[in-house]
Order: structure tokens, then C-alpha cells, then sequence
DNA sequence: CCATAGTTGTCAACATGTTGTCAAACTACC
DNA sequence: GGTAGTTTGACAACATGTTGACAACTATGG
């Protein structure tokens, strides 16, 4: 296969990538609507939970690859719904430490839950082997 | 591997097509900057140029996975921008017809050359068979 | 023919992302 | 210590997606 054939995947790849980014937005807003958050406030609260750690707006940020003005909108609407918890941060005046609330602690650990199902029914079918290959295929166009 | 190590590279993968969605949209609003389009007016004359013959605005919703009134909006705006031509439909009396104008097949030829090389750049380093692969899955997520 | 159901355009409200700008706070370096 | 550059929060304008509602049009089945 030559390039060009090589770039027509691509392209297709592209597209695709469109497509299921706007499904999996759906998906996630219907899994979170039982608790009054959606996708993008749920992926704020797994961004917490995976640093394990207190972290400030543009940290968030830049894990998630938004910018910091998106992610700041989002913690202000959750903290408003009790769903963060904001402690000042010894380290700097400004940049407040943002971590999960008990709340937001709560309601995603039922989205993993929900989330895990859902993810293995959608993964039958497809070999891990597969599955390894395409977050391989999808980071390295995300670096380049 | 079992079912429950598949959801986490699934997840993974879910995680990766948001960051990457949203760096596409950036790199199609710089390509498209020069000639006054974004992503998302690329997209649009995409669909049309590959329906090869008049659509309306729910046929190119449809078609791409957005509602109507997203495909609307931008229709219209790009009806502004002088890209698109629209006639009457002979068949349904609301439903227009929408095709590319002159400056609007231009402008998207333009950017499917300017996309071809980024989209070689991009896949330099990976195999053909990966991108198969992966454009496989994705539509296999699409369609679950 | 006509009632009913589905499709379409339009308008509005909202969620979520972007960019740009500004001043305040921090950092690094001389 | 002071200054220059960077990071941060705040605010605004905009692009692009969603849902919901309503009226106009179309299609279908009695």
C-alpha cells in the first residue's frame, strides 16, 4: 500500500473519529442524567480521581487537553452543585486546589460502574489485541 | 486478557478519542483558516461533494450524525459566505436543496490537497494494517 | 377525501469548546 | 531586590453541538 491509499485510512479514520467523539458525548450525557452531571463533568471528576491528588484548573486542563478557561467554566458550575471541593493552595494565591467532594466522590464511582458494564458489552467482539492497536494508532496521531 | 482488562483499554480508547476530536477541530480550523472555513464548513462540503448531487439539510445531517438544526445553522451561515448554492426542491416544497457553489468547490479542493499531505505526514510510522485495524474498530464502537 | 403520523424549517435555551484580553500572582535571572 | 517573562483567574465574544417546541408540509391508510 502506498501513502496516498495509506492517507485515504487516515481520512476515514478522521471521520470516524468525529462521529463516535459526538456518540460517546451522548452515551456518557444518557449514563449521567440518573445523577444530574454529564460527560464533560464526568471526565472532570476522572481527571480528579486519577491524580489521586488535589489539582489546580490548569492541571486539569492540561491532562485533559482543554484549555484552561473550558475546565474553569466546568469546576464553577460543579462547585455550585456540591459536586467539587475547593481548598486554598499554600503554593500560590490565585490557583485554588481542586478536589471531588463526597458527592462528586459518590455519584462517579456509579458512573464507573455503569461505564465498565457498558464498556466490555461494546469491547465483545473485538480482540484485545485490536483494542491495544487502536489506542496505539490513536496516540501516536495525537502526539504527532 | 479478560473481560474486564478489555473495558480498560476500551475506556482508554474512549478517553483518546475525545482529546483527539478535539485536537482534529483545531487542526482543520488552522488548514481552513486561509480560506475563511472551519472544521465544521469543511465537513459540510465533504458530504456534499461525496453525495455528488444535491442534499438537504436533513439528508446531510443524516448523513454526518448531527441533528438537523446543527446542519441548519451552518448552512446557512455558509449560504452567507456565498459557499453554498441553494435551489428549490421540485419534490417538497421547504425541503431546499443544497449544493457546493463555484467558490465552495474550490475552497474544498484546496483543502482536501492541503489535507492529503498532513493526513501522509501524520501516518508516516504506521503500518497499513494498524490503520485498517483501527478504522475497523471504531466502527465496530460506532455501531454498537 | 381526509385524518393522522412523520418530516422539515425556525426559533430559543443551553452545554461545551475555542480565542483574545487584562490584571494579579508567580518564577527566574541579573 | 528588581525586572522581565510566564502562569493564572476572570470576563467576553464566538463556534458548534444538543434538546424542545411549534407550525408548515408530506405521506399514508381508511
Amino acid at each position: 500500500m502506498n501513502d496516498v491509499q495509506k492517507g485515504t485510512v487516515f481520512t476515514d479514520i478522521v471521520l470516524e473519529v468525529f462521529k463516535l467523539g459526538g456518540l460517546l458525548v451522548s452515551e456518557g450525557d444518557q449514563m449521567g442524567s440518573e445523577y444530574g452531571i454529564t460527560s464533560a463533568r464526568w471526565k472532570i471528576l476522572g481527571a480528579l480521581s486519577l491524580a489521586d491528588e488535589p489539582q489546580t484548573v490548569p492541571q486539569i486542563a492540561r491532562n485533559m487537553g482543554l484549555t484552561r478557561q473550558a475546565v474553569q467554566r466546568l469546576v464553577d458550575a460543579m462547585r455550585a452543585d456540591d459536586l467539587l471541593f475547593i481548598q486554598d493552595n499554600p503554593d500560590h494565591k490565585r490557583a485554588k486546589l481542586i478536589s471531588p467532594s463526597e458527592l462528586g466522590k459518590t455519584v462517579f464511582l456509579k458512573m464507573d460502574e455503569k461505564q465498565s458494564v457498558w464498556a466490555m458489552k461494546c469491547s465483545l467482539g473485538i480482540t484485545e489485541s485490536e483494542l491495544e492497536t487502536t489506542l496505539s494508532v490513536l496516540k501516536q496521531i495525537s502526539d504527532s
